[in-house]
DNA sequence: ATAGATGCAAAGTCTTTGCATTATA
DNA sequence: TATAATGCAAAGACTTTGCATCTAT
């Protein structure tokens, strides 16, 4: 099982449950999800909630944060960021709070489609949205 | 409808269709599904997704960022964060690539749950962990 | 033989949808 | 009357679970 998400990037369960039927052709999918979450219990994978959109895996077990892109779907990765200056970022609101993680996934359009949508050649200093826009 | 949202934190669908037979008795899952859908695309409330649970809903409508408390459930609004600002932590990753929008949750015990669970009086700037720790 | 993993399908949770009915302009 | 919203229940997407069977010790 362990060597089905080792080869993709991040792949959900329906991804991850034809892939491992190539390999093992009557595999079940309860048997696929009852693997995949512990694996990712045990901390062999990493399970991913991005928005509402079924389960994803990613391989890293380690933590770090997404871009998902909103015209292709795929996901990247995007390093860690230090939870001491997250918290510093919010340190009024989070006052008395324990903070034991986070959650960041960054949506947009990778660079190939921004490529191929042909934004002006815009890219990533220049791209940007001002804040409070994009929202409503 | 909209009287629902603007009255309570941030209500699961659940507990809006409950809080709305108070009023309306005999109004059905689907019309709330219905409205709180094209309510949050008139921009009037914000849709949540955290996680996996099931959707939430923000009577305030601007972007800004969320934390989970993992003990009740809570969650608690926290201020926005430039996207710019957010941008620059990601500049390497990024590049070329074209930003819309992020979502970032921050989970922990909330300062009451914290309080409760008596852990050692920690509070905001002593109880965070170490990054790269906490997952795993 | 025993403990655990698997296949299969049923069930569960949350959400969406079809359609006749009801309310509103 | 025409248009849109609603109730109701069925259907849908994704996920979990029960149980008999199979595997490995």
């Amino acid at each position: 099982m362990e060597v089905v998400k080792n080869s993709t990037n991040h792949p959900g369960v329906d991804e991850i449950y034809l892939r491992t039927r190539e390999k093992m052709p009557h595999v079940s999918l309860g048997t696929v999800y009852r693997n995949l979450e512990q694996l990712s219990e045990q901390g062999y994978v990493q399970k991913l909630e991005i928005g509402n959109e079924p389960k994803r895996f990613d391989p890293n077990p380690a933590p770090h944060n997404h871009f998902k892109c909103s015209s292709c779907g795929a996901v990247e990765d995007l390093p860690f960021v230090s939870i001491k200056r997250l918290q510093s970022e919010f340190s009024e609101s989070l006052r008395g709070h324990r903070i034991e993680g986070y959650q960041l996934t960054i949506y947009g359009l990778c660079s190939r489609c921004t490529a191929e949508q042909g934004f002006n050649g815009v890219s990533n200093d220049t791209s940007v949205q001002d804040e409070g826009k994009e929202g409503g």
